[in-house]
DNA sequence: TGGAGCATGTAATGAGTTACATGATTGG
DNA sequence: CCAATCATGTAACTCATTACATGCTCCA
């Protein structure tokens, strides 16, 4: 049974904690998960049902408000450690920002200047973020897991950032 | 009129170049976009028909194999103006190994090896080339347009390779 | 005791990928 | 002249996002 990036996150997030809704493993999804995978509620409760039909998963018995919590099954977790050990596709670059700038010359230059200030904030937020995290998972000490995603988020921020203040935005509109 | 972006990039693409079929375009886009825009020959073929049924741009005459040359209209100038200048959401990152990582525990040292080892090569031929085509680019005179968007990808590949380069797999994986 | 907000899920739509079909060109 | 390859497009499917509905809880 093969699943999808998606499905396999859910079977680890599930084969941690025990069982969780689609509600909780959405939000846990968010949490652990979020700053380099992103997963919407509706998504969980696609696959959760996908794999429920599959036998990957299965539901107890439906609580207030309808909610059923999932738990891994044997065949959840053959299919969990097959995903963990696939290959990894080429992935798929998609950087919107540089998608813009492809068409710069038709872009109004002062929007442009806005533009890349929003987007320069919204980098330099990220990193200020991450770089408290080290410091307190340093001090609290956070799993080696988590540290190790964390540092890949603050060399690509700062990497970004540099850039930014590299970017010569006269020449870009001007010519 | 919105468009998203994959359909904003064909526009763009037609502004500049003047009537395609959607095969050259799929062709272009990936050419000239693909370092960090992915587009896929069904897209184009569907947002095409779309815009097409929304008066963005205009279906030629068919010739050999039903190949339609496509024109953008004013209204797709007008599309494309608009889409260029809108604001640029947050953007979703999504980072195969990282999530990857995140499951490390339950994955086999050996296999973790192999599969980081695969990505950084992976990664260092993509900034090898990049290296390349910036020297070739400064030589021959590419357009800033270009240049910006290339030197992003060396920044990003390069501390991607740093960061590959700074992680300890004997801590990950043994504790 | 009622309404604000949280928890839970479904439906509808849009975007992206893979697999398929087939007509033209062309070099051997 | 025919087999390989290129050009062109369609169909089917999977994945992702947005919008909607509604039941619980709790505190003012």
């Amino acid at each position: 049974m093969e699943v999808n990036a998606t499905a396999a996150a859910l079977l680890g997030l599930l084969r941690r904690s025990g069982p969780a809704t689609g509600y909780a493993l959405a939000q846990r999804a968010q949490e652990e998960l979020g700053d380099y995978w992103t997963v919407t509620r509706s998504q969980v409760y696609r696959e959760l049902a996908a794999m429920a039909a599959a036998g990957l998963v299965q539901a107890g018995e439906a609580g207030a408000r309808d909610a059923r919590p999932y738990t891994v099954t044997d065949a959840g977790l053959s299919a969990f450690t097959a995903w963990l050990h696939s290959d990894l596709g080429a992935d798929v670059v998609r950087i919107p920002l540089l998608l813009r700038l492809a068409f710069v010359d038709a872009l109004d230059p002062t929007r442009l200047a806005e533009l890349v200030a929003e987007q320069r904030a919204q980098h330099a937020a990220r990193l200020a973020a991450y770089e408290d995290l080290e410091r307190a998972g340093i001090e609290v000490g956070g799993t080696d897991r988590d540290l190790v995603t964390l540092r890949f988020g603050i060399a690509y921020e700062r990497a970004v950032l540099t850039w930014f203040d590299g970017l010569d935005l006269q020449a870009l509109t001007g010519g």
